[in-house]
DNA sequence: CTAGGGTTAG
């Protein structure tokens, strides 16, 4: 018989199963005994073996012979078996065991419910419990925790009175467990009121239930913004644990006071892992990199094991700014530690290699990832799109399909980025007709200004402003901004200043609206209109973003921002610009002064853009490095076509490979050449 | 072993 192989299986799989071949065909034998008698002894028998199942295809292998045995309607084997196939995520199958179960009871309900809100199918959730009601079955205090975290996380308003005045109805809202779920769904449902109501209401509880309680009402604080409520009810407890003050550090962290969660972060006692993470990841979410990168450092200084998700937050960290030192040390602790290349960690690795420059590097830890999920994949495409070889983006995202994952909208991006960088118009095309056609998914602001960005940048402008024309939603800021660079590139003013009127329609007080402005003016050397402009910029107020530049040398981030002389080297820094400005003419650089703002005289101009970050950072690099090293420098803007012109130059005379990030894409210059053909 | 519940990272 099969049972007696999968029995050999479970056995093989846990040392808790201790069930005899001899059972089991007691189990069969007896099951035929007492076939109509509603009372199963062999129910007991398979019960274990349900808990032994390793594989869906175990269970289904039971299911069947709970058919043979007239066992198909024995209510404590079939809630085994879905409690089992939620814990396998195949709910599917869960539906189709219950399908089949012709009077189910409160148990086999409640497992169904449980495991479709586990597996984030709220409506479902909800939908079996309001069944459950129509065929009189009576819900008990394990239903509503499920139905009350489906209603919670659908923040479906309506049902949430419905569903208390169901545990009324029914006895249950004196209950401890059903009273936090309470609480916690009025929360979520954003009804801080009801919640601090039923809280002031509940009677006597025992410590931690009454901990557990604060904690998620000062949760609720947070969450509705409220860090002033959240404090009160903080200092009021009367007992506080260490999920107490990660609540108030992630509370903080997430209305962006830094400042105030980093106090309470310093002075809680007895930091967890989730303590440590959290603070971590709130830094390097806010752009305080540097900052997350040594606190991981200090975590480990101290003893504290990071799990997946704090190895993923730092890696985010050292991928923001091209840490790449850091990035192959938190790799070398994964692997020492035997971490599993499962998703998360996976996905952080690719996207840290990708956004370091590594791309090579990143395509291997691809390969050696185990797990590979929708963002691993994306990660891939889009890594591959950023250093602009389109051809492999393209044979990811296809290879993706293969594997039958079906690309989301960020995948969609990913993919037409990496066909706007290389020209391929007509691939462009047609993926963005096909996300719509074949995937059902509808193209968002992002992916409508790739495609302005493709048509733009492939000189075909009329075809890029009748696209935005076509375009079933409004145009926004960033779709002008990038139709205005194309018509920059491909030197249309008249385009261009229609652009750029609509930038400052649509934005007045956004610096952007004024440089894309200028840029025009200053393109066909109309200072007195630049000029203008600046004026205009200052009465009202509106300062350009600074541009600064990082480069990483010997584990330890520096960064510039232009005209920077803060620097403990600045004197050979700039000592070493002027020499390689100097070599960089002798071989034909001509400073290209389009790319400043103001009106100023030649020599000035040659002098604000011969202190841009970028080229600070390269100067630095240079006189600190050995000789032949490459170069990695990340920007934060997009860099400008002067700098562009010197990298080359700089990479020519110094041999020296230099690898520049910018906003957009990576940069790889290498004899007087960069990577993406001066397109971009 | 008829299942089994809640907050804080993402």
């Amino acid at each position: 018989m099969r049972a007696v192989s999968l029995l050999s299986e479970a056995k093989t799989a846990t040392a808790k199963t201790t069930i005899s071949r001899a059972t089991v065909l007691y189990a069969q034998s007896s099951s035929e005994t007492h076939a109509n008698g509603g009372f199963h002894p062999s129910e007991n028998l398979y019960i274990p073996l349900v808990h032994a199942c390793r594989t869906t295809q175990q269970l289904k292998q039971i299911h069947a012979q709970l058919f043979v045995h007239n066992l198909s309607q024995s209510s404590r084997v079939i809630t085994q078996l879905i409690s089992t196939c939620s814990m396998f995520k195949s709910m599917e199958y869960a539906l189709l065991i219950f399908r089949h179960f012709h009077d189910p009871n409160s148990f086999v309900f409640n497992s169904l419910i449980r495991g479709l809100c586990e597996s984030s199918q709220f409506e479902n959730s909800i939908g079996h419990f309001i069944l459950m009601l129509r065929l009189n079955v009576q819900p008990d205090r394990l239903t509503f925790p499920f139905v009350l975290k489906s209603v919670a996380s659908l923040v479906a308003d309506g049902f949430g009175g419905l569903l208390h005045a169901q545990t009324i109805k029914y006895g249950l809202d004196l209950d401890s467990f059903v009273r936090i779920s309470l609480v916690d769904m009025y929360v979520k449902l954003c009804s801080l009121d009801f919640a601090l109501q039923l809280f002031d209401e509940t009677p006597e509880r025992n410590k931690l239930e009454s901990i557990l309680l604060w904690n998620i009402l000062i949760n609720g604080c947070c969450r509705a913004g409220d860090l002033r409520k959240a404090r009160e009810l903080f200092d009021a407890m009367p007992d506080r644990n260490t999920g107490s003050w990660n609540t108030m550090v992630n509370g903080f962290v997430k209305q962006g006071e830094l400042e105030q969660a980093r106090t309470f972060f310093d002075r809680m006692p007895g930091k967890n892992v989730i303590s440590w993470t959290t603070m971590i990841s709130g830094l390097s979410e806010k752009g305080y990199h540097e900052q997350a990168l040594d606190l991981f450092y200090r975590m480990l200084g101290e003893g504290v094991r990071p799990n997946d998700l704090t190895i993923a937050s730092t890696l985010s960290a050292c991928a923001k700014i091209g840490a790449l030192e850091a990035g192959v040390r938190i790799h070398e602790y994964v692997s020492r530690h035997g971490f599993r290349l499962n998703q998360t960690v996976g996905t952080a690795l690719v996207d840290m290699y990708a956004k370091c420059g590594k791309i090579e590097r990143a395509s291997q830890v691809f390969n050696e990832t185990v797990e590979k999920g929708l963002l691993t994949w994306s990660a891939m495409v889009s890594g591959w799109a950023i250093h602009g070889c389109s051809k492999q983006a393209l044979q990811c995202f296809n290879a993706m399909k293969s594997a039958g994952i079906y690309p989301d909208e960020v995948a969609f991006l990913a993919v037409l980025t990496a066909c706007s960088h290389s020209g391929l118009v007509y691939p462009g095309r047609s993926i963005f007709n096909s996300m719509r056609d074949d995937y059902f998914i509808e193209p968002n602001v992002k992916h409508y200004t790739c495609m302005v960005d493709l048509y733009g940048r492939a000189g075909q402008l009329e075809e890029a402003l009748s696209f935005i024309r076509s375009m079933p939603i409004e145009p926004d800021f960033v779709i002008w901004g990038a139709l205005f660079c194309a018509c920059r590139a491909h030197k249309n003013i008249k385009m261009a200043e229609l652009a750029s009127e609509r930038l400052l329609q649509l934005e007045p007080r956004h610096p952007g609206s004024y440089v894309f402005l200028s840029n025009i003016y200053a393109g066909v050397g109309r200072w007195e209109d630049v000029e203008r402009v600046r004026i205009t910029m200052k009465n009202r107020g509106i300062e350009k973003p600074p541009g600064w530049s990082y480069i990483e040398v010997a584990g330890q981030v520096h960064s510039f921002v232009a005209g920077d002389k803060d620097h403990e080297c600045a004197g050979e820094i700039y000592a070493k610009l002027e020499e390689i400005s100097a070599s960089a003419r002798a071989q034909g650089y001509i400073p290209n002064t389009e790319s400043v703002l103001h009106n100023i005289e030649e020599e000035e101009k040659e002098d604000a853009l011969g202190s841009h970050s970028e080229k600070l950072a390269l100067a630095y690099g240079l006189i600190s490095t050995p000789l032949g090293m490459a170069l990695r420098i990340v920007k934060n803007l997009r860099v400008c076509g002067d700098c562009h012109s010197m990298m080359k130059y700089a990479s020519e005379l110094s041999q020296r490979e230099i690898i520049l990030r910018d906003i957009k894409r990576f940069h790889h210059f290498k004899e007087g050449m960069c990577s993406c053909g001066d397109y971009w």
